[in-house]
DNA sequence: CTGAAAGCGCTTACAG
DNA sequence: CTGAAAGCGCTTACAG
């Protein structure tokens, strides 16, 4: 049963290709009764207009590609965030008429993939999601000449994006620490090749380096598990250290647990501070003081950068600002 | 800077374009030497098939559509299952050479823009995920004649399904609590206009019937705070109760919470149990019992349930097993 | 094995 | 305001 075509619906209607096409598309020079005759016929008929044929005319697909360019080790797409980001980024996006093809870029074969279907004319813009400091891909993309925003830092110079102020967010959580009579404060980081991790780390030491107090650091990947590792490590190298700030919240997590495991307690012996304020930070024992990133903000944000785009506008990188939330184990 | 087309390539080359749209769609019917002049022509212009053009003609457009139904209050998307959901199908119809379209459906408008973009030809199949019992939209997608498949259970007659044996696998958590020694145990449903919900309960009546004892029933609705305020409802109603299964774990942690913040101990006082086996769970304090479905699994039947559709294959109902993971909660 | 031609279902100047 | 016609970029019988 084949759907109907615009040629039917213009016989049904008594009327031309034409006409049929000016209704559908809500053109104001359609006579009343012509509009009305055609709308019936529409009905009638369930007339659905062709995605493709529309598409192959007008070089406009009203989709967007929305690239999760996830580390071998899937820490984004694992995360609670990639929920609450895709959600937000979808809300919006279709508020604005845009559909959502989520591309997940893995492997070096899905990478092509994506790059082919961007190149292929399947979408107006691209969003890219949580890359290496390194990817290739938003580089690779741009070249296509389509729209493109990422919703947090790249190294591609022509590719703008969003991002939060990690730095800043992580002197916060450092202060907050320094304030409560902290010492000594060690940091877990997340995996270095991304950006986010890098800059939570850069701000963790610029705050310590103010007062003169030296750096702890492990490296963790923005895991529960490595969380829960590099606490070890941590209590190992330096055990009288009485704070720690993780670069994210699941590694908060994860060093709750191996404090508890070893007996300290939060947040009389060691403080812990966490990154992002996911849900589960109020749920945790001691509840979690996080820094709070509006990614829903965030999100919206970069819909907006890359809608601009689109629509021909202007390439300005966004800075998001952050909070603390303090809660029980700091 | 338009992309380069089949004509400019056939130019280049020096042949037809029948011959480039061969040699581009890997047919066997071509000269090697055609065949190589064609694909440097490919190369030098950085030629990629239009997709629009492609789909016109050939009615397949190797999408998927993945629409998430989610309920108001937004239980599922919320829920960590979203983003291992999201990612196993995604990973598997990319495997099939599919691209994934994501839709969330949430409120009448984006229902009927769902409805809208798949009756307009944009996928070759759908993919449901996350329905109300007496959601519509299944049935209405069906009406569009294009394969649908539900990653759960709908009462949609003609959409097949894959489903969790959730009857089952809330009767595996009642025995074990039985086994365990407890006399009192009550549940914290979810919203009952799902059938997961629905059916989660039902297997912890029938488990407890067998033994002649009685429900202790209070309703949350799946997220976390309303475990937390269900499980202070089942405290007042009975505060001899002695242990407590959970239809999801994020209400388990929200039930671990109420208890804590009352002074009773887990699983001295009260065992609890979930179900899902989320990565959380294994992070609370204490770790949380809680029935594993295995959603990458259930996923892929899904996918696989849809691919066959696609391809002409029969609509199989799909029933996942359950197993129980004991933790210190229990 | 190759090419000329028709056609997929739309939109959009262009006349009228 | 309306319609006839061209054209978007491909694929695919059909001849040869």
């Amino acid at each position: 049963m084949r759907r109907p075509t615009l040629e039917v619906v213009a016989a049904r209607a008594g009327v031309s290709r034409s006409s049929v096409s000016r209704v559908v598309n809500g053109e104001a020079t359609v006579a009343p009764e012509i509009r009305e005759v055609v709308m019936r016929a529409v009905r009638e008929l369930g007339y659905v207009p062709n995605a493709a044929a529309r598409n192959l005319v007008t070089r406009r697909t009203h989709a967007v590609a929305v690239v999760v360019a996830d580390p071998p080790q899937g820490v984004v797409s694992d995360d609670p965030l990639f929920s609450t980001v895709v959600r937000a980024v979808s809300r919006e996006l279709e508020a604005a008429g845009k559909q959502v093809v989520l591309m997940l870029a893995e492997s070096d074969r899905s990478r092509a993939r994506v790059e082919e279907y961007v190149a292929g004319g399947h979408v107006d813009g691209v969003m890219l999601v949580a890359l290496h400091g390194t990817d290739p891909l938003p580089a690779a993309l741009a070249r296509t000449g389509l729209p493109v925003a990422s919703f947090n830092r790249t190294c591609a110079p022509d590719v703008p994006y969003v991002e939060l102020d990690n730095a800043a967010g992580a002197a916060l959580a450092v202060r907050h620490l320094l304030e409560r009579g902290r010492r000594r404060i060690a940091t877990i980081t997340g995996p270095l090749d991304l950006f986010e991790a890098r800059e939570r780390l850069d701000g963790y030491r610029a705050a310590l380096r103010d007062t003169g107090r030296r750096s702890i650091v492990a490296l963790g990947d923005f895991t529960r598990a490595s969380g829960a590792e590099a606490m070890r490590q941590l209590l190992e190298d330096d055990p009288e250290l009485d704070a720690v700030f993780a670069a994210n919240d699941l590694m908060a997590i994860g060093a709750l647990r191996t404090l508890r495991q070893v007996g300290l307690r939060v947040p009389e012996d060691v403080a812990v501070v966490g990154f992002d304020d996911i849900e589960a930070a109020a749920y945790t024992v001691p509840a979690l003081t996080s820094v709070r990133s509006p990614m829903a903000d965030q999100a919206r944000a970069t819909v907006r950068l890359l809608l601009g785009l689109i629509e021909g506008g202007s390439r300005d990188r966004v800075v998001m600002p952050n909070a603390l939330v303090v809660r029980d184990s700091s």
